[in-house]
DNA sequence: ATCAATAATGAGATCTAGTATCAAATACTA
DNA sequence: TAGTATTTGATACTAGATCTCATTATTGAT
């Protein structure tokens, strides 16, 4: 499958990215119109289209899925869940080169810190919930598993959340915290509510 | 404060949305125009967005937190947090007129349904931080605080995830039992993980 | 090597969300 | 009732996104 057509069209759609991720660093995600990364692609504004459907897309767009995917499959059957969750984060980033692995820490910083992409995550509950049903051997619309799905997707965002409030604090290390927090139960759970004056 | 002018601006706004969500319900969202709204309510494309700075806000725009927020602080000092969540979100729907109730119901169903707005919660984890915050008398960036917001907010992805999947669960009965359920820990979190042939 | 089928591209035209400006209309105030 | 402040409509403009059509490039087979 690497025809000549494949290969030209996989390095058109990273030069798309590449030039996209710069010109956003360099100018800001708003001040960079869609002409102008086409231009740096050296391609017409309708083939930026052609392969990412909006302009978010070209944020969104992860080929690192699949890696992360490989380093959780590699753990040993029976670690629990959040631990295995945990170690696969841990190790993903290690597994990429250099240059790819600086490319997706750009795509990350732009997509966490552009409000019109900081809020749309690309993980849903559906796809959470479809690896925690793979992982433990049980439907997807279990409700147990859609549940811990959509708390996985909570920790996510909480820090992201803490991770944005506190500079010395990377995302790696405050999801690596949540994980490990969420072992003992949910915080605050049944902490008594009080009434200020 | 009931002045002409605010009366007049209250009508107008509450018309905006009332002919907005109609239509989206009739044509879909992404089939009805700003300029349709406009007309619909009489006023020009320039008004819709004085009123609503974008054609998202028209969907998101919820005068019902007041109601919820009054309900949660009705509640006896003292109460579980969960506990709490779960009794005001019960209760709030009671408290609305019928025909506010059905404009609320097919407000959120609208918002849960159509992709562009699904995955843009209302509620963020800063959001429900500062409830969390303020109903334990905590500071909302504290660890607890945030990581607790996160579950809550992934409670409701995960509520609204099988409501969408079960035709026969309201998004409100999911929700209250997504929260009971995590009064007992996070479902799965020590599950052992498998790997299927 | 050539040729026909297929896929990718560029060049527009068009639609719509969103912003800015200014003059007319409407509500407030004294 | 006159003057002031606010709200509105009309208009023009930018940019994201879709569509069509002609042109170019790639492929597979002769």
């Amino acid at each position: 499958m690497s025809t000549l057509r494949e290969r030209k069209k996989a390095r058109t759609r990273a030069d798309l990215q590449r030039h996209a991720l710069r010109l956003f660093r360099d100018q800001g995600y708003a001040g960079t119109t869609v002409e102008e990364i086409a231009a740096a692609a050296e391609v017409s504004r309708a083939t930026f289209f052609r392969y990412f459907p909006s302009k978010e897309d070209v944020v969104r767009y992860d080929d690192v899925d699949a890696v992360r995917d490989a380093v959780f499959a590699a753990q040993p059957a029976g670690t629990p869940l959040l631990v295995a969750l945990r170690t696969a984060l841990r190790t993903t980033f290690d597994q990429l080169g250099p240059e790819r692995r600086e490319l997706e820490e750009l795509r990350m910083e732009i997509a966490r810190t552009v409000p019109e992409l900081r809020d749309r995550s690309q993980f849903t509950v559906a796809h959470a919930a479809e690896q925690v049903a793979r992982s433990t051997g049980r439907d997807p619309s279990d409700f147990d598993v859609q549940l811990c799905a959509g708390v996985i997707l909570g920790a996510r965002l909480a820090a992201q959340s803490l991770s944005d409030r506190n500079p010395g604090l990377s995302f790696l290390e405050a999801m690596d915290a949540a994980l490990a927090r969420l072992e003992t139960g949910v915080p605050l759970a049944g902490e008594p509510i009080v009434h200020r004056a």
